[in-house]
DNA sequence: AATGAATGAGCATTCATTCAT
DNA sequence: GATGAATGAATGCTCATTCAT
């Protein structure tokens, strides 16, 4: 006679309330209250099914990463090194299906939280390490590979997160879909590549 | 008679209060007691000298600001627009002398309370922007400049942005100084130019 | 299963515990740990259910006006317009049953809050206003009208409003009672009739 | 060598300040800052010339009594006993020349006060008998004085006040100048009188 | 006399967390 | 499971008063 339990899609609710909430406000601002009502919720339901506000964004955190992924996997079916990359790229940049601005916002509040929280810290570190570990390998399989492929992992790494900041900060600073094509563009410098396109108009 | 204003030194030691704490904690947890105890006050003086919190912020992103401006106006003793595109680019990332992790840690939050404080949000955006024009005028000086300068322009700030976000939250991602030798290849991509350099020494 | 709302009645203890409160030290001072305390409950409460001191007295300002007037309807069980208009003085100004020093007190203090809260001063207005034309309507029912029916209302209130005021702050002024007494005597001024009974004893 | 004391001249800007600004915010909220504007000074002169800020206050409240003494003097010309009553009303309620908004308005505001600050409440009690008192003689000097001089004293105090209130909260109750009008048709049926006027048209 | 910085207590309000129902 | 009331600590801000200059 007992209940079935719907306490995972109890949790993913919650989970999907302060994505909405902290996209708006921030992880400090979100408040319980904020984050039961954007999950159509009580409030105290939510510290029923996660102990503390921290839990939930620790969650947040490793479902925004893994999403991340499965778009990258979706994307890849392609076995050419290069094309690999630059679905890597696109992955994480092309607008489009799959992008989310309120995602995007919110990935730059928890990096910030990264900072100030020990356990987000950690999370976003092995995120961080694991992506970089990931284009390393990218980069490796290359037929010419960068000299230097960690400095090169971490620089892609830091443009895609810069982009998102710009994104959600400052929307019109350049035309959506500009994050990807300059990525590209910026992957071969760092490759010592010349643009074949450019190549063609030396001045 | 009167007794001589030392408001300016004051407010100098909130603001710099406010820049150590909020380094370390961000903003909203950046209580008026622990600015004032960073700046060796009493919390009554912060609102003696600042109508409120906030607006301590603003003075500090101003700040923050323009000590980078200064700083590219040191490094650029060249004429060449290559040249100053560089120094440009080393003003913001290159380690060393002028280079301040606290300041850094700073900015990442200032970049996140842009998304939820419309004032704060206001100066950001126009930082960005002035910082976007001027980038844009750097390249389109350029003996080859590239084919679409604004995307180009946002593009190196956002790689900016997002080396200090990394180098606050993962700083053994790469080592010091990755940021600007990246940064410097990035923008060769960009430009569509290849690098002699690295072309004769693939590994 | 949910459990049962006991808001409203929270509400009313909040409420009457800011009378009392402010019936001994205004509003100003009757700060919100005062107001729970009087209440009964705990200061965290009051902003649960009330979402600013302000909102509270808003309230408190409206029950009052609405004491006054079902007092005034429960007095009202004559239907000669003469005993209409002194059902009315009554209703405001009669000791006995019904009278309330604290909600006297109160309303000194509402009508001073008046002058510095909007809000108040709307809610002030209106009922001052409704209870004018009220007035004014019971003097034009009368055999011989006064002259400015709106004049004679306005003073009446004036009494009124002024004998709380002084039976709060000099309540050995005249003794308890004087004040429905004495309005009753200026309505006849007021309506420029003689007051016969005085007529036959003069001193 | 020493410099003419100007005490008395500050002091007296100080109590025009308090008076100006309290008539607006009352007493809690009149700042010390705000009556130093007020009065063209800085704040610190404000405790060097005042113990305090309820000793400001209490100065001010004397001296609104003392403005409307003097002006029931200079009124009063005339020796008839009758004269004399109506020009005590009239240096309380009538507009025109010596009628102050701001006094009235703060006036209002030591009304409540005196419910709060037992000093001020003891100056406003004893303001209150000297009146009562000096009414009751006016009435009392009347050929036919009223059945109970003191009842019908404190009721045209109670109507004085009540019209400070409403001309402060409600100004658009009645046309200016309506009070002294009405409180001499009231003290007409305090007194036993009928009016003329209106003996003319008995229904 | 005068100035304006400094202090510290007090206040309304917010909010994560707990818990009785 | 679910609800929403309850708690209490924390925080930004206000302000009378003090005091060094």
């Amino acid at each position: 006679m007992s209940r079935p339990s719907n306490t995972q899609a109890r949790r993913q609710q919650i989970i999907d309330g302060l994505l909405q909430v902290m996209a708006q406000r921030g992880y400090e601002r979100a408040t319980i209250a904020a984050i039961a009502e954007a999950a159509g919720l009580t409030p105290g339901l939510v510290h029923y099914h996660f102990p503390s506000k921290l839990a939930v964004l620790l969650e947040l955190v490793e479902q925004l990463a893994g999403r991340l992924n499965s778009r990258f996997e979706r994307l890849q079916r392609d076995d050419s090194p290069r094309a690999r990359l630059e679905a890597f790229i696109d992955s994480r940049l092309a607008s489009g299906e799959g992008a989310d601005p309120a995602a995007v916002a919110c990935w730059v509040a928890v990096g910030t939280e990264a900072l100030r929280q020990p356990e987000v810290g950690e999370i976003y570190r092995r995120l961080m390490l694991s992506q970089k570990e990931q284009v390393e390998r990218l980069l490796l399989a290359l037929p010419t590979p960068p000299a230097c492929p960690a400095e090169a992992a971490a620089a892609i790494l830091a443009t895609i997160e810069g982009c998102y900041q710009l994104a959600a900060a400052v929307p019109d600073l350049a035309p959506p879909g500009f994050a990807a094509r300059s990525l590209h563009a910026m992957t071969r410098g760092l490759l010592g590549e010349g643009s074949e396109v450019r190549r063609t108009e030396p001045s």
